[in-house]
DNA sequence: TCGCATTATAAGGATTGCTTTGGGTTTCAC
DNA sequence: GTGAAACCCAAAGCAATCCTTATAATGCGA
């Protein structure tokens, strides 16, 4: 079997013209040349180098080994500037799978951040649920999931209905605190009050669900708080649940990443309690986090993660209470 | 530094989507491909495979070499297969240099039966005398030498004029017995003559040199038996020499190789001595002798010095008494 | 939940590769 | 012709690599 190694010191030999050169050419000792060759020919058979006094020529079996060893010799250092080229961030792709209101605030910055630093990195991104987006990433469509989960009863932080993410790499970005929606001139969106609202006080109310997490997750809620909600429309559009609520047709409870890209007007906001929220994550496949740009768009991530996190730290979103998380 | 080796792999993984399989596949055991994919993304610094639970696919990096791969295990298995067909005698190039006479009787049949026995094996022929013969097998323009040398007076076989061998690979082909050809009707061509002819009974008679080297063994010959001869005439071309000869404007020695495709047309051959010969040779590079190429035409050329030597002991040729050597 | 299949890890053994050392040969220069 | 330099080979020692067997861990399907 020939190795691409006797290609490299054939190729040497040929260029330098005798074995020492051809040594120094490759920065090793005489001997390794004279042994290299020798495994060559016996790899294939027949001599490839014939020497007469000084001089050393290439046998006809050689000269087509060398004819050869160059286009295999070149589409192999193509083949390493390709790979080095992802390994140094000048190349790469990241395909991305994120759910409706995590692209519309926390990948755009991530997204953009890693573009700017890298501009040969190319990242792409498509919309799916939780549940899909983790069945994408196993499925090798893309390398980075966005998902997000609501603790569940017994506290136990596993995807989201029924989905086991123990075997991928649970990034946690930051925890999406959910409020209340209210129309305006809601009694509970009085001037004067202060401190987060129950969710008891909304049990007479209808309700306006999202997606099929949320959905779930609102009515474990409800029922924690003693009432089961009486839903009237489901959709997971953000702004027709707040164009729905605005027209007086119910209440909502929604994450405030969602809202962040939505107009809200008509509708009041109000702060719930901080067992009221849902945790947002970035997954991934254990060997991915090796690929240098699954792990600088992971890293972007949760920079933008923070950077949101610290605007509603600091009341800049919404008006907001702190979360005191 | 990617070695073709991790290319099999890879290639073996990507085809059939396990490591086991792969290894089965390769006729080895399977952790002996999980430490070549290992020692792989160690050498490019990149994760190429991804395993999501019993499934393994390739990552992008994984995907690029994969794709290189294709074009370079194919360039590897074009040269394996290229050097394969010179090694098993379907391809390959022998240039042969020979001597004139010894390209009309010698070279003919070897290469008539090389070119029977292996099609594929392309055998070229050039012509030059001796020294330049030897200096364009050390310069690599041929492969094979056909060359011949006179016994020295102190016995040493070198080449001629002081041409060393030692460096080169001597065959011996055959003994090239040198006869005297002088005018029909020559007192020494009488009928009732037997035996060999002494060079010292031509002494007094005007000589027709050949080739440098050949004049200068008639010299040496001469010399040895008491004369010296007088040149009159020299050239390389033999049937210019018999014609010189049978228009009786000389007499002259020459080997019986150099006769066999001359029409002998008013001259007789005079039988010599044991001592007059010359011993005709094949030369080639040490290294040379392991190509099958080389090795069959060596052998070829032997069988056909074989021969002719049969057909003069036989007394086929020339109608000459057995040479008794 | 059990059984089959796949993979990772560790250790042993063998092969391979590289280097150093020494010797023979060729070539060039004085 | 003789000395020096360059080149190559051969052998020995050492290190690295590779392959194997054996074992443990994990994943998947029945």
């Amino acid at each position: 079997m020939i190795e691409a190694r006797y290609l490299r010191v054939l190729r040497a030999v040929a260029q330098s013209g005798s074995f020492s050169a051809a040594a120094r050419e490759l920065g090793c000792t005489q001997p390794a040349v004279s042994q290299q060759i020798k495994a060559l020919e016996q790899a294939v058979g027949v001599p490839v180098v014939v020497r007469s006094g000084r001089t050393t020529r290439l046998t006809e079996a050689g000269e087509a080994l060398h004819r050869h060893a160059a286009g295999i010799l070149a589409g192999l250092t193509a083949a390493e500037e390709e790979v080095a080229a992802m390994a140094g961030l000048r190349a790469g792709r990241v395909r991305l799978v994120a759910f409706p209101s995590g692209s519309s605030s926390l990948v755009p910055h991530a997204v953009a951040e890693v573009r700017a630093a890298h501009p040969g990195v190319r990242v792409s991104l498509v919309e799916a649920e939780p549940p899909e987006a983790a069945a994408m990433l196993r499925a090798g469509d893309v390398e980075i999931a966005l998902a997000f989960r609501y603790p569940s009863p017994s506290g136990a932080r596993l995807g989201p209905a029924g989905d086991d993410w123990s075997d991928l790499v649970v990034r946690s970005l930051l925890d999406d605190r959910l409020v209340g929606l209210v129309p305006a001139g809601h009694p509970l969106a009085a001037a004067g009050r202060v401190g987060p609202v129950n969710v008891a006080e909304l049990a007479d109310e209808h309700w306006i669900a999202g997606c099929p997490q949320c959905r779930s997750h609102l009515v474990d809620l409800c029922e924690s708080a003693g009432f089961t909600p009486l839903i009237e429309f489901a959709t997971d559009d953000y702004p027709a649940v707040v164009g729905l609520v605005a027209a007086g047709l119910g209440v909502a409870v929604l994450p405030l990443l969602a809202l962040e890209a939505v107009r809200l007007a008509g509708v009041a906001v109000l702060p719930l309690g901080p067992e009221a929220c849902r945790e947002v994550v970035a997954l991934t496949l254990p060997d991915l986090v090796n690929v240098p740009a699954v792990d600088v768009t992971l890293g972007r991530l949760s920079r933008a993660a923070l950077r949101i996190s610290a605007l509603r730290d600091t009341g800049a979103s919404l008006g907001l209470p702190h979360t005191g998380a």
